[in-house]
DNA sequence: GCCGTTTTCGGCCCGACTGTTTTCAGTCG
């Protein structure tokens, strides 16, 4: 069992614990346990063999019995009794704003409710009333984070898809009879959000595929196993996909089930408008003349294009491209992944390569036609990242050490910014605490050599409107961000105002995680995202892309409208944790599918060219 | 459940906001 999995199956444990009313102290060693193990460099089965799980910080001695037993069956039996005990459906309760875990259980033993449906029921016969501290206030927010999670439903973060795909796709490739594998679908695409993990898988007569898979830990249920396609739900509830095909097809399929569908019938029209058909393109498999047919058939009313659908949601690894760098991470085995082909099928259109994350027939075909397409940004270009926090406020490790993690990556650049004093949870640093790493971050400008560390912080944008530290204090930093971090239930004239404030501010550099979404949980604050991207343009603020895949913040659309509008961004991981500097991967990704250029970002330029753009900085000499 | 120049028990991130209440519990960051 790999530590992704080990930290999903704690962190499932520390939610039925917090459901059957546990103390919040034991649900939270769960929790951070979990994390622990999401971060963990050596994999928890090398750890156990050598007899030190409790060398993971937060792993005591029954957290540890209860890895090695995940570790040695693949099975819990503490985690099957609360299964049993809980109600699945009121875990998905914990996600509704505004409900946690005390009034869930409350509900369920006031009303017997347990599943999202007769919680949403309940509230709109105004049922829930009726139970003891309950209200009106309360419904509505039941119906609210009801809708939201409808909308989200069967849906993962790609923080969450990814990684499991890339599991997925390393176990398929050890299957006997397996030629190739490929992520494909929105996981490929890069989607923020996706409703299945899809892969291509290329296999000979008589593989395993059908046999193995449903023999996976992690695989709950068989949905349906076809000759050609293998559907599965996994544990956490993610649909996985998997079709089957000769190897001969495996390029055309990995070509359509990478989709959109949007994209593909575009191309199925162009190519129709030259007289060409799929096969002409070398796409004749039977997925492309269907839909070839279907695309024909609604011909002329030019009903191509509508949404996607689920059996086109499919699709592989990156391969090679032509004209444009996969980004790195994208990139699959090199000797299974030998045979670019998808260029050539845009060839035959007369078209230079599409990237997947261009893929969603926004201009992109029209973009390729005039020969416009952006050159996108690639991991690869990333200089620095600048954002991140230390342990001085709420992150796991010294500066030295982020430091050291960003070198790794081959940054030239970092900046700590760490948490101002109101964010009192986050251990937000008092003038004082400031001092005091400024003089760390002076010493170790001296100690390392190669990388250059900025004095920074991530200074909350008030409910009023200040700023956290007055401006004497703030102009002392090489780069302010300013975020949001309270007053997230505001109309949107005053968030605005807020916003707008932190904008116009001379000293502030750089605007943090501008609309302050957590994908599907929390909504964005009211915000007017153009206005933002105006004003930005206005006031020569960058905006941030926050590259945690909880946030992905500001997203693709909004990236590809500060693009219009000349205003730079920087892609930030918001790290607490030198691992999840790795997370810059999923906000390139974003900046990808916002078309954004390396010449648009500004964590992709040198220091100096950064610091002379910064509005402190302008019209100064730079800062040492 | 973890952890210990606070070490085998008693802390553990804590204050503000909100909704439902008339004095506070629950939730959130």
């Amino acid at each position: 069992m790999t530590n992704l999995e080990l930290a999903w199956a704690l962190t499932e444990m520390g939610d039925l614990l917090e459901l059957k009313g546990e103390e919040p102290f034991k649900v939270r060693a769960y929790h951070r346990a979990a994390r622990a193990l999401e971060n963990l460099e050596e994999e928890a089965a090398a750890l156990y063999a050598r007899d030190a799980l409790e060398e993971i910080p937060g792993v005591g001695k029954n957290l540890a019995k209860k890895i090695a037993e995940l570790l040695t069956t693949g099975r819990s039996a503490f985690l099957e009794n609360l299964r049993r005990e809980v109600p699945p459906g009121l875990r998905e309760m914990l996600a509704i704003p505004g409900l946690g875990s005390r009034s869930i259980r409350q509900i369920y033993q006031g009303l017997g409710i347990t599943t999202l449906e007769e919680l949403e029921t309940a509230a709109q016969e105004k049922r829930i009333r009726t139970l003891p501290g309950m209200g009106s206030k309360t419904e509505l927010a039941i119906l609210r984070g009801v809708e939201m999670l409808k909308e989200v439903r069967e849906q993962v973060p790609v923080g969450v898809a990814r990684p499991l795909a890339l599991l997925l796709r390393d176990q398929i490739l050890a299957i006997p009879g397996v030629e190739r594998v490929a992520i494909a679908g929105s996981v490929r695409r890069g989607c923020e959000m996706v409703g299945d993990v899809d892969l291509v898988v290329a296999v000979q007569p008589g593989n395993q595929v059908a046999d193995v898979m449903p023999r996976y830990p992690q695989v709950k249920e068989v949905l349906a196993s076809e000759p050609d396609r293998l559907s599965l739900r996994t544990t956490l509830g993610v649909k996985i996909e998997i079709i089957l095909v000769p190897p001969e097809d495996f390029a055309a399929t990995l070509f359509y089930a990478t989709g959109s569908k949007a994209h593909r019938r575009r191309l199925i029209s162009l190519a129709a408008s030259r007289g060409l058909g799929v096969a002409d393109l070398g796409l004749a498999t039977p997925r492309w003349l269907a839909e070839e047919k279907a695309v024909l058939a609604a011909g002329q009313e030019g009903t191509a294009g509508e949404g996607e659908d689920a059996a086109g949601e499919t699709g592989g690894l990156q391969i090679g491209a032509v004209g444009q760098e996969a980004p790195p991470a994208m990139v699959g085995r090199p000797a299974r992944e030998d045979q670019p082909a998808e260029p050539f099928f845009y060839q035959r259109l007369g078209l230079p390569y599409i990237v997947p994350e261009l893929r969603e027939d926004r201009g992109e075909i029209e973009a390729a036609l005039r020969g416009e397409l952006p050159r996108l940004i690639t991991l690869a270009d990333i200089r620095g990242d600048l954002h991140m926090h230390s342990r001085y406020s709420d992150g796991v490790a010294t500066i030295a050490a982020m430091a050291a993690a960003a070198q790794a990556r081959g940054y030239q650049y970092i900046a700590i910014t760490d948490h101002s004093r109101s964010l009192v949870v986050a251990r937000g640093l008092s003038v004082e605490q400031l001092k005091a790493q400024r003089e760390e971050i002076v010493r170790l400008k001296e100690e390392l050599a190669g990388i250059t560390i900025l004095a920074g912080i991530e200074v909350d944008i008030l409910a009023d409107g200040r700023l956290d530290y007055e401006d004497d204090v703030l102009k002392e930093f090489d780069l302010v961000i300013a975020s949001i971090h309270s007053g997230f239930r505001q109309e949107e004239e005053q968030v605005m105002t807020r916003l707008e404030a932190a904008l116009r501010h001379p000293y502030v550099d750089i605007l943090g995680h501008p609309t302050g979404r957590m994908l599907g949980r929390r909504r964005p604050y009211a915000v007017d995202v153009t206005r933002i991207i105006k004003l930005a343009a206005e006031t020569g603020t960058i905006l941030e892309i926050n590259a945690s895949p909880d946030r992905l913040d500001l997203n693709d659309t909004a990236a590809r409208l500060a693009k219009e509008y000349g205003v730079p961004i920087a892609i930030n991981t918001d790290a607490h944790d030198p691992n999840r500097l790795a997370d810059m991967e999923y906000g390139v990704l974003t900046a990808r599918r916002g078309w954004l250029e390396p010449e648009n970002v500004v964590n992709t330029w040198e220091l100096e060219r950064l610091l002379a753009r910064l509005k402190r900085n302008r019209g100064n000499c730079i800062k040492q």
